[in-house]
DNA sequence: GGATGCATTTGTGTATACATACAACGATTT
DNA sequence: AAATCGTTGTATGTATACACAAATGCATCC
């Protein structure tokens, strides 16, 4: 969610906006209801023109989808999307990984990530992880995450991975608190890093079909996280945007 | 790019964005150049706020990028952009190919795609193959790859794919009028119809791997067409979106 | 000649008025 | 009672004015 720093404080537009998230991602905004521009002029005190703008960044951002008769409606995921889009991402990831074993990468460029990895081995060597590990490895999982899809030096496809993790829910980091509260936290983190460490190797070794093979392997313990959550149905507050997921009554 | 189709005729926004996008493509803006919202206003006759929504609107499509200091710029795209970008549509379309074949899809569900592969055979029945019937390809070309993006119903990884296909260059059917200049033009289309064959045949007998495989290969054919067609530098006019393309000597 | 400050010009963000399209409601006709 | 038509209200598209920020040009000073 890169905005350019044109504004010094926060715009009109920015504002709506991020008013405008708020309200989808609290439920306030339910699934499936409409959003007039006139209604959101009124909630976030922003006049029409950059409510318009926010509206559309926010379908960009794929919270809404246009209406044929006008305005914006919230969209609903079900765990199938949810789980699909983890495993676009992680498909997305794991080609950037294999264009960076492709096309080599410089002992220098891998070093940030080698550091991230030493970071998140540090976090995890403590036994049991505090909740407060658990946040920072949320940030160092996601920078490990941004400067492995760096390493592929494709503009074209970095822009693909930033839009397909444009939802929190398909971020890298996206079921890491919601797994705090299993009982198998800590290990899924162990195997997390794993695929870490392998991808590096994978890397650097030339080895692409790997690095691209794990990256994918690795998305899929959001999927499991998903699920676990879900059929856990406790600590349900910390799941990413819980209220656009559909019950399974659908 | 489907629009909802709320403007009977031709809203204000859209013709900026047919005007605007028409200048990027032909090149009267460049690539680098810096477009301003006034400047804008006056090549398109439109007005500043659907000049500037069509602005976001093309900057999402692909070709504008924002400018810190404000503005838009059109973007330039290396040949290794092109060709990333198309392997990012295989690899997304592969996806698609299995998510389908792993789930399953009825007899009926795969005739539409079936009656598009058997009207592509009549087409390349006829040897040599005349324009017109390249140009009849294209259309079914697309139709059958939206139709097997459809079969993944996976509603994240379809929107993803039109993004992913929304630049002229990316499109499945890309390359294909440029290949027609090509000595070995109708080889190659023999062979993407056999991927064609292929992947439906993988969906059938529910073989995701093949699935996935046979569509990046058959991404990869666009690749080779814009090789052979940038080094032979011939018939560059059938090239598309060439004006966006940055010459070798980068 | 180079640096600085000020004034002017240019461009973007925002607010709002006007025009048009669509939806909803009530009255009339079948 | 159901269908149709006309009117009214609501929402969206567009144009444009105002406010503010950034860039540019010019004059002055060191």
């Amino acid at each position: 969610m890169a905005e350019r720093e044109v504004d010094r404080s926060v715009s009109q537009t920015v504002k709506a906006q991020l008013a405008l998230r708020d309200q989808i991602l609290s439920g306030s905004l339910r699934p499936g209801e409409r959003i007039s521009e006139l209604q959101a002029v009124e909630t976030t005190g922003a006049s029409r023109t950059p409510v318009r703008m926010a509206l559309v960044r926010l379908e960009e951002e794929g919270l809404l989808e246009a209406i044929p008769s006008g305005g914006f409606m919230v969209k609903a995921f079900s765990e199938r999307d949810i789980s699909d889009s983890i495993e676009l991402r992680g498909t997305l990831e794991g080609l950037a990984a294999r264009f960076a074993a492709e096309r080599g990468v410089s002992a220098r460029e891998l070093e940030p990530l080698k550091e991230c990895l030493a970071a998140i081995d540090d976090l995890l060597s403590q036994v049991p992880i505090s909740i407060e590990a658990f946040s920072s490895y949320v940030t160092l999982n996601a920078r490990f995450h941004a400067l492995l899809t760096e390493l592929s030096r494709s503009p074209p496809l970095i822009r693909q991975i930033d839009r397909a993790s444009a939802l929190p829910f398909a971020s890298p980091s996206g079921f890491v608190m919601a797994q705090s509260a299993l009982p198998e936290a800590q290990q899924i983190l162990i195997i997390g890093q794993e695929h870490h460490r392998v991808v590096i190797d994978a890397i650097e070794n030339r080895e692409g079909a790997r690095a691209e093979a794990v990256m994918r392997e690795h998305a899929r313990l959001a999927v499991r996280n998903l699920r676990l959550a879900l059929r856990n149905r406790t600590h349900l507050d910390l799941l990413p945007a819980l209220a656009l997921i559909k019950t399974t009554t659908d």
